[in-house]
DNA sequence: CTGTTAGCGCCTTCAT
DNA sequence: ATGAAGGCGCTAACAG
């Protein structure tokens, strides 16, 4: 049987709360008893049973999440925010949701100005790369309150921690899949993008960039042309770029509005194009069903909610949590190994 | 607050004992005194806490895991038990790790033959597809003993679940990856297999042979050729194969022994040659790093372990885990999203 | 500084 | 068929 805070305290010759004391780093212990404690602790191998620990405890951890309105993986994410709101009680969670417009930075701002540091532990937000929210974000730093980033970063301020992929190396993937599914033709490649003000998006083209230019010398960039995430425009955008460039062989979306591709595609093209986009949406489910999207790249935002909420509850204990253990990965998908 | 054992007592009028009878289905109560507590819990909407009813039984869960020796991929396989095995003392487990000779159907059968059912109640095996081990699973099942399969199915016997990728979708993957890797140019695919008595790789082969043939009628499939998952067979049949055919444009190692891959790629065929292979190991990540390799198809062990783990406990509650939940993603690497 | 004691939510004898 | 009481491993007042 493994030990437990009574074999401790019968080793080290203390009581119960004294071994508590000790192993919750509490004061008022004399260094020499705690030695002694930490000794029998060694010796006995003890290992703290966490539920046991939490059930005594009994405390929650109340967060607030900050998603924007607006593009179904947005949706997607709320959705997974709200499946674990079904588990918070087992994960001692207690979970609000507020959402903003898109792009809307003082929307944001507006939000966590409003936070009660009394009554939260934590803040994801999915983050508008500006200034005024990264001062947001100090702010709620300063007042003691943790932040998690959530899909795009916001490298210019203090957050705790960012849950999300790699967008760079998200980036290099794309071009990976675009420049051998081109295979030593040469031609165009449309880079559609939602918004430079995210640094997700920013990241992503500047990965892509990178690879495509240095690797495959064949294909050459067209834009990034910027769309707001908006099907609309990406549609009017494809069919802009398409009818300028007749030697045009792949397309990269690195943003949201796939809807709009898929309007675009003529059907005429299909087998010549190379097409690879971003999140795995009904949308995008379809595309690759229908053979118009080859490759659909994908973070899972099941994945990146509960990073968050294992960080945010990590740092309100004061502890550090691995970030090799968070790191999230880019996924590809084909339509032969969609989930 | 949410509610516990004592408030459905009180909404019902029994004792703390009734509600627990009730809530484990155990004998010893009136019907009319069921249909009371029932009653109580929907309109408490009462949820079990699950850590302090473990913590209350104090209940654990002897596992076995059967292992081939062989391949760096088993042994990954390995690492992942043993550190489930660490947390063991958290998830109420305990984990016995038996390794077998690779390919060797009589070595598994005497491994499962010596199970205890008194001490074991449940087992996760890889298994090697013979009615031999068919037999000996569906013995476990008769005596009461939960089976699942690992990473390899045994679709001919009544093992409880099998705990990996869908091997059929995993083959049409690599399909889909050559297919566009070569992208509109015609010749020939090797196909390298380990041993047509795993099912997986039966499985990947029929899944990859079915789109290449529908989907890219331009490549031809030569092979699979056996191998045993021996990497100097590997090396040999690719050299041999790749002598025999000139217009060779793709390579598919569907089974283990990619070192002999990589001995066997010229590297005057960069370029040229599209290569898959299965599993993220260091030798596969080798060959995506210098470019040998394009993509790697890879099945989480990690998770498989996992799986196998919370399903095996399910079953021996009784109860019947989502499968939806529990299913293995298929994984595509390039060397830019390497984790 | 240290120890005693009473729970946390649930399960389990042992009585009744 | 039902209830009372004690305990799982840990924490947290509250006393000393």
């Amino acid at each position: 049987m493994r030990p437990t805070v009574h074999d401790i305290a019968a080793e080290a010759g203390v009581s119960l709360a004294t071994v508590d004391r000790v192993l919750n780093g509490r004061p008022g212990v004399r260094q020499k008893t705690v030695e002694k404690v930490e000794a029998a602790v060694e010796r006995l191998g003890y290992v703290r049973d966490v539920s046991a620990a939490n059930l005594a405890r009994g405390r929650v951890y109340p967060l607030l999440f900050v998603v924007p309105e607006g593009p179904s993986f947005m949706r997607g994410l709320e959705a997974e925010i709200r499946s674990a709101m079904q588990r918070s009680s087992a994960e001692r969670t207690s979970i609000t949701i507020e959402t903003v417009p898109p792009f809307d930075p003082a929307a944001i701002v507006a939000v966590l100005d409003q936070v009660d540091p009394a009554a939260v532990t934590g803040v994801a937000l999915v983050a508008t790369d500006t200034p005024e929210v990264s001062a947001a974000v100090d702010r709620l730093i300063d007042r003691g309150i943790h932040v998690a980033t959530l899909v795009s970063d916001l490298p210019g301020s203090r957050r705790t921690h960012f849950c999300g992929i790699d967008n760079l190396a998200a980036g290099r993937t794309a071009a990976g899949l675009i420049g051998r599914f081109c295979a030593g033709r040469s031609g165009k490649v449309l880079v559609v993008a939602g918004s430079m003000a995210l640094s997700d998006h920013m990241d992503r083209a500047a990965g892509f960039a990178a690879i495509l230019n240095s690797e495959f010398p064949g294909l050459e960039i067209v834009g990034p042309v910027e769309t707001n995430d908006d099907a609309d425009r990406v549609r009017e955008a494809v069919r802009t770029a398409m009818a300028a460039n007749p030697d045009m062989i792949a397309i990269y979306n690195l943003g949201a509005g796939n809807r709009g591709l898929l309007e675009a595609l003529p059907q005429a093209d299909r087998g010549r194009l190379a097409v690879v986009v971003h999140e795995v949406t009904e949308v995008s489910r379809k595309g690759l069903a229908e053979g118009l999207f080859d490759a659909v790249i994908n973070q899972d935002c099941g994945h990146e909610v509960r990073s968050a909420i294992r960080v945010l509850k990590a740092r309100a204990d004061g502890l550090v949590p691995l970030s090799a253990q968070e790191r999230i990965r880019i996924d590809i998908f084909l339509k032969d190994n969609l989930p």
